[in-house]
DNA sequence: CCAAAAGTGTTAGTGGTACACCCATGT
DNA sequence: ACATGGGTGTACCACTAACACTTTTGG
């Protein structure tokens, strides 16, 4: 029995993001002890003496995946009473924006096999609080996609417009024109254009594009209405 | 197996805001004790164990000033390792817009006579980091007065346009064309004229305001670029 | 030659910005 | 009558939204 000393406990959740097959997926991992045995719940660990919290968040991301060079802010502080069943437990929660080429791994050292991507769109049952920090993370990805230029932290180096446009369309969730989307991606200063094209697809080959490693710091975005 | 050993503290504190004698103010209290002893602090305080994040910021808030109805959000959560001499205290930062006419006493049962307002743009030397949870406080408020109609929250019932004017002009901290201001905000369904006019001011009477409380809650609200 | 995705402009409407003068009141 | 802040409209520019056909490739 612990002592009641502690009267809250504070955890780091992580939310991590990543667009794989099509679809805009969230890394789970399934619990294999009470409460919430065998519900999904995302990656979440305890900070260290030396951590400040963002150097926790992503130790934290490090310990399911294997990636560098992501995105990741934190996002909310949730500390409601009755969250955590029969103890309180006060989570800062992050989101972090990941390129599905990057990740080889994904792995738990305390419930091996039980890792996963899902749809966040249709999530499963979920521990806790965890569907409505992921909602949270999806709100806020959708801002940001407004004012800085987070989608080239989903995609890969090269990309095509389209691939762009499908990003897009994926966080916020509703289709996008195709001639108003190119007119104003390219009249801003954060795409370069490459001399390559798709390959080796069945289809007319679609020019490649780079984010400009100039501007990525930049905070002009875009804003799709 | 966790050790349950007490790493760190989590604390919340509550950047208060007010405009009082035509400028934009915080509510600070001087610190009688180490560390940063005699230099200037935001409140703060502990969370109960019955109360969410919300409700503990409201009631520290409360120790310092006597308003209901304000506006209160949170802010982020600061945890660098060093922001604290020797501890680990991470706090929960809030931020709250009040009426100066609603604040009738500002104190503090354990600094009496240390509680004071001081203009957010000319700020003493400050305890921890919270010049910088000011400023970020500052920050997120002129992000929310773009999209949510939070002025109210700083102004009496009934206003005047150039009153609510330099509401903005201070949070924003620059000039607005009048006419301009005008016409957008009239343009918007928020305000609601009411027959009234000041009165013995020296000059021209001016219309008196008032925000349509039906539409306090609505999300729209006004961009000046 | 057919299927599939790539690529490309114009128009109408909306909203932002810049800007200068008259009005109502108190003294 | 004058000093002070209250109140008002127009023109230009930039951005947004709606919308359909041609091009290039692989099979």
């Amino acid at each position: 029995m612990f002592t009641e000393i502690k009267t809250h406990e504070l955890t780091i959740d992580v939310v991590v993001l990543t667009i794989k097959n099509n679809l805009l997926q969230v890394l789970l991992t399934k619990r294999n002890k009470e409460p919430f045995k065998s519900r999904w719940a995302i990656p979440g660990g305890f900070i260290r003496l030396s951590e400040n919290l963002d150097d926790a968040a992503m130790r934290i991301l490090k310990e399911k995946t294997d990636v560098e060079d992501i995105y990741l802010e934190q996002l909310y502080t949730f500390g409601d009473p009755l969250r955590y069943p029969n103890a309180r437990v006060i989570t800062c929660a992050y989101f972090a924006l990941v390129r599905a080429e990057d990740v080889e791994h994904i792995f738990d050292n305390e419930n091996p096999e039980t890792v996963n991507w899902h749809n966040v769109y249709e999530l499963p049952e979920m521990a806790f609080d965890h569907k409505k920090i992921i909602e949270y993370s999806l709100q806020r990805t959708r801002e940001r996609l407004e004012y800085f230029p987070i989608s080239y932290k989903l995609l890969p180096d090269k990309f095509t417009l389209t691939e762009l446009q499908k990003t897009y369309e994926l966080i916020l969730d509703k289709q996008l024109d195709k001639r108003n989307f190119r007119k104003k991606i390219l009249a801003g200063t954060m795409l370069i254009e490459t001399e390559e094209y798709t390959k080796s697809c069945s289809k007319r080959p679609a020019k490649l594009y780079m984010f400009d490693p100039n501007l990525i710091n930049s905070k002009k975005g875009l804003i799709f209405s």
